[in-house]
DNA sequence: ACTAACCATAACCATACGGTTATGGTTTAA
DNA sequence: TTAAACCATAACCGTATGGTTATGGTTAGT
């Protein structure tokens, strides 16, 4: 339920271009996908396919407007990767004092 | 350099098997192939080649001891995912609290 | 009404990836 | 010393993945 999602997060980040559109989106705000597609270098139905597959990981969000498609970062939908990472840090304590505030502020 | 890392982190805990040989080394502590070969329920030349991509990420680390190698977790390596979900993470609750200002701006 | 822009999907291709069995090198046990 | 256990590497295989070009459906501009 969760974990599948936990799962697709992990496996749509793993892709440098995708984590660098998503991270673009997350700066810039909302982005079409022409632009998407200038920023990213490569083809427009790439940028389509990686687009997509942020959306499954829910990472992503969209809208339609007229021809155009805009997209935005949904970093809520990093809390699952977060959450992960938080359980295994809590191995290592120190460096993860921050992440624990950020995580914090990031709940509902 | 750093950025080299967060990329092998990343493509390393894609793959579920790889984060469940992660946890469980994480868990319990050291282990040898043997050991995580059960638990992982895949052939052990799988386990070695899991092992070996997690080692290129630095998320493990291994000692000899005979005809057994142990492997241990090294959750530092966590670190510049850490890192990465700090930054963009940040992003929401940056637009939460613009969220806030707004919802205290509607106000009556 | 035509044309161009924007985007998604289809079809295709090469390569990366996760799995397997086979093999060989060390090291322990008999 | 022979046999077995442990592990890594090699060779191989099917599928997933990230890229491309081609195409078609909407929408906007002239």
């Amino acid at each position: 339920m969760k974990q599948a999602n936990a799962d697709n997060v992990f496996r749509a980040l793993a892709d440098p271009t995708r984590r660098s559109l998503f991270e673009e989106m997350a700066r810039q705000g909302e982005q079409t996908v022409h632009a998407l597609t200038r920023y990213a270098g490569v083809s427009q139905p790439a940028v389509s396919k990686h687009l997509s597959v942020l959306k499954r990981a829910k990472l992503v969000g969209h809208r339609r407007e007229g021809r155009e498609t805009h997209y935005r970062a949904r970093p809520e939908a990093l809390a699952s990767m977060a959450d992960w990472l938080k359980v295994y840090g809590a191995f290592w304590h120190d460096r993860f004092d921050r992440l624990e505030e950020v995580l914090e502020r990031m709940k509902p």
